[in-house]
RNA sequence: CGACCAGGUUGGACAGCCGCGGAUGGGCACCGAAAGGUCCCAGAUGAGGAAAGUCCGGGCUCCACAGGGUAAGGAUAACGGGUAACGCCCGCCGGGGGUGACCCCAGGACAAGUGCAACAGAGAUAUACCGCUAACCCCUCACAUUCGUGAGGGGCAGUAAGGAUGAAAAGGUGCGGUAAGAGCGCACCCGGCCCAUGGAAACAUGGGUUUUACGAUGUAAACUCUAUCCGGAGCAACACCGUGGAGGGACAUAUAUGCUGACCCGGCAGUCCCGAGGAGGUGGCUUGAUCCCGUGAGCAAUUGCGGGGCUAGAUAGAUGGCUGUUAAAACAGAACCCGGCUUACAGACCAGUGUCGCAAU
RNA sequence: AGAGGAUUUGUGUAACGGUAGCACACCGGACUCUGACUCCGUUUGCGGGGGUUCGAAUCCCUCAUCCUCUG
């Protein structure tokens, strides 16, 4: 990972959850501008998604859909993502479609090439 | 062959690409006086039998008491052993269940005291409703008509055999006994107590139980009593470092400067030192009542001796993603560490001088 | 990580170890031309499993779910 940290503190939790997120049935985004030009992303799975083994690998994958994306993403984000219960059966590939799509409405993805 | 019973081991494998934590080694690129830190490269190695629930017991750390006792509160409960300790384990006894292998049991004391026992039932720990009954007293009737005899009813008494009940009715069965009855007496049985034998003990077996009265329902996962044990909190414990800000002290104190303010008065702003300490960081952090093999002791749990091994230490929390082959593939993720218990769980494998049934010999 | 509490009908809540009530809701009936209000009546329950007891919503053990608190 390049440009990329994990989000840990929590009052930028606190203060991500406050902007207007994107979601769709698997995912919810929060994203908001930092000073630096690195990426922090940060995932959220709840307890009411399952036990630990479950969550686990929910964060996991989440975690591999940024690693195998990030050339696409702009630098300069704190991104929080936060998973909903769908993503718990979800394949892999409807986890990464999903997460792209938000990313794009949020406007944190670099313009394609042509 | 079928149906079981009890125990142990294991807990997907292989290949490719990308990726994560990381002991240690290297590069000496950058910062620094140094210690060290940052970056890059290589990289041993990297979740469980339950890591879970947090139900018990310890280690470790801090606080309290630093001697002993009592009370309160809590826990445990046949007996013997094992263990660092336990509410755990092993063996054994007693009780219950099963044709059996075998399984289950908080299994001390209601004969210290107190409480409770609905409904039903005469009566629930003591009673007398119905009943049964000799003597005595009274009344009525019949016979006789001198005493009286018989029947019925009532009173005064005796009794607890029988009686719709109930989980439970003052040991059980039989014989005697009596007006009727009753352990009132006898025989046998059950339980208690005493003695003997066996056993380490719980306990088992056998015998006795004379005299005034050995026979006292159940319930302590009701209060209680007896015996034994327990100080409290937890690694987010605790120790160390600790920018800024704030506190205390010392120095400086000028008609100066800046800010506040229209202006004056007034207030604030400097440097050094000090001990606490929020954010954050470092240690604690993994070699231990450890695991494996052999051998001795023991029925076993367990343990003595000898040899060998080191097998996660993260800190928003490392094991993942995709593809292929095989496969029906479970429950499930360490967070200071151990010993247990409980709960969840697909499949595979091992062994049983195991049990029952059927068939054959 | 540690501590405390709760679970009773569709909802909210009671009940010394002995018939499980109450209010609202639902349904049926009465009243009304119809509906509402009111009145009467019915249905529906002790989170799961095991134990103690003659008998358990209640006592004990265990599991599950939910809530709260400490940091």
């Amino acid at each position: 990972m390049k440009f990329s940290s994990a989000l840990k503190l929590n009052h930028i939790f606190q203060r991500l959850y406050r902007t207007n997120g994107q979601a769709n049935g698997y995912l919810v985004l929060y994203a908001r501008k930092n000073r630096t030009n690195t990426n922090r992303v940060g995932i959220t799975v709840s307890k009411k998604l399952g036990h630990a083994v479950v969550r686990n690998r929910v964060r996991r994958r989440l975690r591999e859909v940024y690693r195998l994306n990030e050339a696409k993403f702009q630098p300069g984000w704190d991104i929080v993502v936060v998973a909903r219960t769908k993503a718990v059966s979800a394949e892999f590939s409807r986890l990464q479609e999903s997460y792209l799509e938000l990313a794009q409405k949020a406007g944190i993805l670099l313009p394609e090439k042509q």
